[in-house]
RNA sequence: GCGAGAGUGGCGGAAUUGGUAGACGCGCUGGUCUUAGGAACCAGUAUCUGAUGAUGUGUGGGUUCGAGUCCCUCCUCUCGCACCA
């Protein structure tokens, strides 16, 4: 190794030299400018957790092969990158270390920040933004009361998980075993006021857009569009028996309608107490819903309890039959969906059927394959297709579809009904009873209510001294001094709301604060229309539904605010696969982590990044190999060691025999690798075939020694090439290279070079010559060759002769510079 | 259960519109140079076979002159959703 040194190029010098010389001349800044397209490039920010791992190194890879392969090929690119840096994590290192989150969470990003830096990419740093500095999240406060003045905020009451003992709320995976996961004691439900978005106002547009996001994989549209859930069908009144109320249901199938046996309504729904109270079932009704609501917190998900339920006395009418109806409380009708409540038709329902059958109800099959009645004790599902309806009044005979309509209208008509659009989608609740996150800027008054912060008093930001202790968990409401202030509507001593944001709510705007991050406003409306969509974003398939959809909300609202004009904030998007280790997600209980910092002493950046890209197409996931990255360090070392050769012998001016021929192998096969390294990465990003053919030019340029003579300036400009198509993901390594070889420029002045189609035509083809599809010999022939002098060699050939032998030919088949057929 | 995607050497992975299966890299084998080599370079490397040849892209079938690629059956794996009325 000591001596092999010397064949080595000196990576930790030369990538020191070349970050020292973009930070110092701020290569990478940029500003609007008219003379060229932009182009934005996005991967998703880190949290700043401490430092970072394997899968950061391949999604910021990636971007910056994109970043300097844009302006290459002439974009105005803005690269950014910043800090997704309030969260929950950063409250637990505080308690655990005595100290204030922003303390853990400032060092952890002057330490990841040092590590990006280490790894050469290309961002503009003066963009650079921390969402847990007031600089930020002011802007998200006064974005916050414009939507609260434009009614998209709005408090309700909810149930939630709540721990007694920490005083906060938990969300369902942070309840494990029906205890809380910090402190290990009971949770309970408990009601909560909390702040909403009113995401679903933008339902409908969310849905259809995902139509016009064709820059985005197949897989996550279809994510997002089942977590919207759109379905149609029929809002409808049941009158209740002895009341003057009535039970409100969604349907999807009101076709079905006369085949309603009972009414199944959530444990929650809010008629029931009324239904229930004194009658002689409140007892044994309530013991259900106490029963269901703690198998609910406690249910393993990935099992569905069986169907059960309680009868509550009362019973309701079908306004379409004028049958009384028996109303049950039953464990699989959701609160949160449509009304609550839902109309069983169990001879067309799966759940209705068996929840019909454990407790005996009726069964009436309504819709038929021929409009027959059927028996239904021979059932043993429920019959869910559509079909011809039958028991159904004067809709018998009529086919479900058009009795969808025709019912829907009905009730219309008559007035109990109508035609209803309902979501899966609910508003998003972001009130978090944390400390380390944007406190929500609203103020109780005991006199006007709820009223929202003066815009002058903004930011309103957290406390400066250390958080809390491990017996006080509950952050802000706890902290006379936060919470104290007076309500800017009628002066007098107020309250502050002392919950914070969802961390998610900062991540869904933080790029168009990139566009212009000094605007003193939220954003600069015209910085940001230059730069806005991002057109290329990047980063992991776990972000598919929440944080994209989120994000996409914000672009809409931003844009209602009169801030931006586009109207979806992401026109490429890019999932790259994880990276694994022995076949697994690197873990540290698993012990297959690999550490980049190490990584990068021992390789340098250049090839961290170069293996990174080679070993799979960025869609995949990655197995990481130790030998596969002494691969890449190898295939840059021997680079290294045939240019710093080739500059010696040009500078010893050696003259070489060469003949043409040999040269235009070279130029060909250059000008071959320029189209394919271009079009694999603006097809696909397929980084690692773009490698792969830079490396099998490199490899014909060592056949020198072996095959071919090459002229020097043939030589030397299959480096040059070289270093460009490789520039893009081993930055530093080219650069330096680009100078050894006589370069003055510097290699991000270059433009990418053009590969001209006529000089990468072959002249010699390889046809394949098969018998009855075997192939059984290969003809070298020159590439204007006719079809019948092909089809005439291939005949005369001994190897085709001798598996013909003698057999009759039935036919020759002839594919243009690939391959003759024989059949015999 | 529903939906989507994927199954190719010892490994990561390549293969326009159906037209040379296994590019490139790792690993492995042999060699050269060396005091030595875990360095570098050269040669080889799907399987079976003495070569000629035969077989081969999860299984079984089909279409075709020709199938990793298209169609059908089944198997396995991964991911997402999971009582959404």
């Amino acid at each position: 190794m000591a001596q092999g040194s010397e064949h080595r190029y000196d990576f930790s010098a030369i990538e020191r030299k070349w970050q020292k010389k973009w930070e110092q001349e701020a290569t990478y800044r940029v500003e609007e400018r008219s003379d060229k397209e932009k182009y934005y490039v996005l991967e998703m920010f880190p949290y700043p957790s401490g430092r970072i791992h394997m899968g950061h190194v391949r999604n910021y890879t990636i971007g910056d092969v994109v970043a300097r392969y844009k302006r290459l090929r002439g974009y105005n690119v803005l690269h950014p990158m910043g800090w997704d840096a309030f969260g929950l994590p950063a409250e637990n290192a505080a308690i655990k270390h005595n100290t204030h989150p922003a303390v853990w969470t400032l060092s952890n990003i002057d330490y990841m920040r040092d590590q990006l830096k280490l790894l050469g990419f290309s961002y503009d740093w003066s963009r650079e933004l921390a969402t847990c500095l007031p600089e930020y999240y002011r802007w998200e406060q006064r974005l916050f009361i414009e939507m609260y003045e434009k009614g998209l905020v709005y408090q309700k009451i909810t149930t939630v998980n709540w721990c007694e003992s920490c005083q906060t709320v938990l969300a369902n995976e942070q309840v494990v075993d029906d205890a809380c996961w910090r402190c290990d004691l009971p949770v309970v439900q408990r009601s909560m006021s909390g702040w909403f978005f009113r995401i679903t106002d933008y339902a409908e547009e969310l849905l259809d857009e995902l139509d016009n996001l064709s820059g985005w994989p197949e897989k996550v549209i279809t994510m997002q569009r089942n977590w919207i859930g759109k379905s149609t069908g029929l809002h409808c009144e049941f009158p209740i028996v002895d009341s003057e109320l009535s039970l409100a249901i969604f349907t999807t199938r009101p076709d079905t309608i006369f085949g309603v046996t009972f009414m199944s309504i959530a444990c929650e729904h809010p008629l029931l107490d009324e239904l229930i109270s004194g009658s002689e079932y409140e007892q044994a009704v309530r013991a259900f819903v106490e029963k269901t609501t703690t198998e609910k917190i406690r249910r393993n998900l990935s099992e569905e309890p069986e169907k059960e339920g309680v009868f509550t006395g009362r019973y309701c009418i079908n306004p379409f039959t004028n049958e009384q109806i028996p109303i049950y409380v039953a464990n699989f009708v959701l609160i949160e969906y449509g009304t609550g409540a839902v109309m069983a038709v169990p001879a067309h329902d799966q759940r209705d059927f068996e929840f019909a059958r454990k407790y005996q109800l009726p069964i009436r099959a309504v819709i038929t394959e021929d409009g027959n009645t059927i028996d239904t004790d021979q059932m043993d599902e429920a019959r869910t297709e559509p079909g011809i309806l039958t028991q159904s009044g004067h809709f018998d005979g009529i086919d479900s579809i058009t009795a969808q309509h025709r019912i829907v209208a009905h009730a219309q008509e008559k007035n109990f009904g109508r035609a209803q659009v309902t979501y899966r989608l609910r508003d998003w609740g972001i009130s978090r009873q944390r400390y380390w996150g944007a406190p929500i800027p609203m103020i109780h008054c005991p006199s006007c209510g709820v009223v929202p912060a003066a815009l002058e008093e903004l930011p309103i930001t957290l406390p400066d001294d250390e958080p809390h202790s491990k017996s006080d968990c509950a952050p802000l409401s706890q902290r006379p001094d936060f919470i104290a202030t007076t309500c800017p509507r009628c002066q007098e001593p107020a309250r502050r709301e002392t919950d914070t944001m969802d961390t998610f709510v900062e991540s869904s705007w933080y790029f168009a604060r990139f566009a212009c991050p000094l605007s003193k406003e939220p954003l600069d409306t015209q910085q940001a229309d230059y730069w806005l969509p991002v057109d290329q974003y990047i980063g992991g398939i776990e972000h598919a539904i929440l944080h994209l959809l989120y994000a996409r909300f914000f672009t809409k609202v931003l844009r209602d605010l009169g801030y931006i004009n586009v109207s979806e904030p992401f026109a490429n998007l890019l999932t790259q696969g994880m990276v694994i280790k022995d076949g697994a997600k690197m873990s540290k209980s698993k012990g297959n982590v690999v550490d980049p910092d190490d990584l990068l002493s021992q390789y340098g950046a250049d090839t961290v990044r170069l293996f990174s890209l080679f070993a799979a197409p960025p869609e995949k996931d990655l197995e990481w190999n130790d030998q596969g990255v002494e691969g890449a360090h190898r295939f840059l070392n021997r680079l290294y060691r045939a240019i710093t050769i080739c500059v010696q012998k040009v500078a010893e001016d050696e003259v070489v025999e060469t003949t043409d021929v040999s040269d235009r192998i070279i130029h060909r096969k250059m000008h071959q690798t320029i189209k394919k390294v271009q079009s694999d990465i603006e097809a696909n990003f397929h980084f690692n075939t773009a490698i792969s053919a830079i490396m099998e030019l490199f490899n014909l340029t060592s056949e020198e020694r072996t095959t071919h003579r090459f002229s020097r300036p043939a030589l030397r400009q299959c480096y040059q090439t070289i270093l460009v198509l490789l520039y893009p993901m081993v930055p530093h390594f080219c650069s330096e290279m680009w100078h050894l070889l006589g370069n003055t420029t510097e290699l991000e002045q270059q433009t990418w070079p053009e590969y001209d189609d006529e000089a990468a035509r072959e002249e010699l083809l390889t046809i394949v010559a098969q018998v009855c599809g075997k192939v059984r010999s290969r003809l070298q022939v020159p590439a204007g060759i006719s079809d019948d002098t092909l089809q005439e060699m291939v005949l005369a050939d001994a190897n085709v002769q001798r598996f013909i032998d003698n057999k009759p030919i039935r036919k020759v088949i002839v594919v243009k510079n690939k391959l003759v057929n024989v059949v015999v």
